[in-house]
DNA sequence: TGCAAAAACTGGAACGTTCCAATTTTATTG
DNA sequence: CAATAAAATTGGAACGTTCCAGTTTTTGCA
């Protein structure tokens, strides 16, 4: 049996094919009566829209490409389920995929989600990712919004946490703490949350007179096992790290293991602080001191902007900067060591 | 400037329209020397395929869909990641969606989805998914497969663990180790994981010739909420339990955080056992004890049996079983209590 | 009731591709 | 080199929708 069309529909009901559509579409200018009974023989008709011939006709499909770095970390799994909903109240369907940090990957998939013609796209480009990798999108005048990453040189619109801040806040309680000796260990100096995190730590450490020592900055994936190996080359240094601000939480996981295979713990011979606030932080033993950031905010509020974009249909390159705090739990040593400062 | 077509690449290229849309699909029966003047008007154009246009024409799409129950738990997000490399290795395109457990969620998305034309789905269907949510798409001849959950009543393909056999098998070291209240905690009756895991469970335990006290099967979200709460209930019985054999590793941190506000510690007061085993189960503290299930292999295998049916044009309702083995760690108490038996 | 205006509805044409049957080009063979 | 077979290429129709410019129906008002 083959699949009814809106001309199927249109002969059940009694009207024309235009009628059907306007129905379909929610027009204003159609007698509810008419509404009925059109939407009776869609049903009995079993009858599905087809979205490919209408966006061929129409140009405007309502489809968002979402592209994600690594949908394996629950972070940014989070930060797509706070996107597809903002996205899936507007009516719009979420395409979402999922590069693991590879830009051949990114590639492919945004070949796939020109070809789908998406009316939107929402990326937290993959490490090392270049503007023209989206210059594609920017031609054909999809809008495009980056999400948690920013890429140097483009003019695209974006959403990310105040990296900046955050770090420094908790390089501030670390030497509140007491801690002399602070690394930052984690991500690649090509992602620019890193850099932006890095940057505030050395600002919060110049700011408080302290030096800011090359071999206390350590590179690694921003993985579990990328923080085993980085805590371990600050705690090998002559003079080792007393304390480490980590590129992300699950960085932070990674060295507190570190820390345990050489017989120290986080929060007693060792101050520990990540990044994210990921839900496991408030539950691993030691409890994660980290800076949170609210993921769900800043997957609604990119979402948001690219929402903005599509209906209006003007381009914008705004940067968004999401506020962070930090909470401050065990790893840190706080209560142990006490706090000396309050931190807001 | 519009959006350049076949048919200014066929100009272009000084050939024809059907020409380009041989070379598009890669046919065989193009020259290279054609194929070649072809890419190369495709490249200096600008030219992006229209995929809208061609499964308009073809009904046949390469995207495939994607729903999953819940993309912030680890254990889908990866088995998610899973499906969509072996997609994306054929040449498909995956639309991943997500329901929050919730029907009213996933029958919007199934209808985009239908809309989407995909030509299969892959789904990890919400608690209470009735048969009739996916009829459309049977009778759109469009293949789908269940993962990790069966639908009663439906005669369609499945790839789940053996959960049978996976509690079984938890019960029996539990047993081995002395325990002799052991409860099951956790997930709803109307999820075929949790029947499945409970009946291997009872199974277990009437094998042992020990009894099934009903009071000691406590249903609960299969959250962290719902495995305190569950663990709270089968610790306040009369005859209190012992050990608990959780619906999933979610639970069983829940439960071992109850156990932990009522001054007891799992592996040392209590044995505690999950399933899944999500990447935390060995990091936390006390490593739990887990039956594995292989989420990548379990997404792999449903993505191939998907792609045999959109290839072979057949549906099938092949259901699949992977198996799963108890890794011990220490919530058990395996450690202190000692093994008396093997496990392999 | 009749008339104008507004509202409701309608019939092509067009969107960019694939499929089909037909045509042209190239290769093979006696 | 002609005749044939095979390979490569081609133009037109079709897919299911939306848009546009009408046409018909309804409404409001004198």
């Amino acid at each position: 049996m083959r699949k009814a069309t809106i001309i199927d529909v249109a002969r059940a009901a009694g009207v024309s094919k235009s009628t059907v559509s306007l129905v379909l579409q929610g027009s204003p200018r159609i007698r509810s009566k008419t509404t009925k009974k059109v939407q009776a023989a869609i049903h009995r008709l079993g009858y599905v829209y087809n979205r490919g011939a209408a966006s061929l006709r129409s140009a405007r499909t309502n489809v968002v490409g979402m592209v994600i770095n690594d949908l394996a970390n629950p972070f940014f799994a989070e930060l797509a389920v706070g996107i597809e909903s903002v996205f899936r109240t507007s009516g719009l369907v979420s395409l979402i995929a999922h590069t693991a940090e590879s830009p051949n990957r990114q590639a492919d998939v945004l070949k796939a989600m020109r070809e789908q013609a998406v009316c939107g796209l929402i990326i937290c480009p993959a490490r090392g990712t270049d503007a023209s990798a989206l210059s594609g999108f920017a031609h054909a005048g999809t809008p495009v919004v980056l999400a948690m990453r920013r890429i140097p040189g483009s003019r695209l619109a974006s959403v990310v946490p105040d990296n900046a801040r955050g770090a420094a806040e908790a390089v501030c309680h670390l030497l509140d703490l007491g801690y002399r000796r602070i690394a930052f260990v984690g991500g690649h100096d090509d992602m620019s949350a890193q850099r932006d995190r890095r940057e505030g730590y050395a600002k919060a450490l110049a700011a408080a007179g302290a030096p800011v020592d090359p071999a206390l900055i350590v590179e690694s994936a921003p993985t579990r096992d990328g923080g085993i190996a980085a805590i371990g080359a600050v705690l090998a240094l002559d003079d080792p790290a007393d304390a480490a601000l980590c590129f992300n939480d699950v960085v932070a996981f990674g060295a507190m293991l570190g820390l345990r295979h050489t017989g120290r713990e986080a929060g007693r011979d060792f101050g520990v602080v990540g990044f994210d606030d990921v839900r496991e932080a408030g539950e691993h033993v030691p409890a994660l001191t980290t800076v949170a950031v609210d993921s769900s905010g800043i997957g609604a509020r990119a979402a948001q902007a690219a929402l903005r974009m599509i209906e209006s249909g003007r381009m914008s390159a705004e940067e968004q900067t999401t506020s962070v705090h930090l909470v401050v739990r065990e790893s840190c040593g706080a209560r142990t060591r006490g706090i000396r400062r309050d931190v807001a």
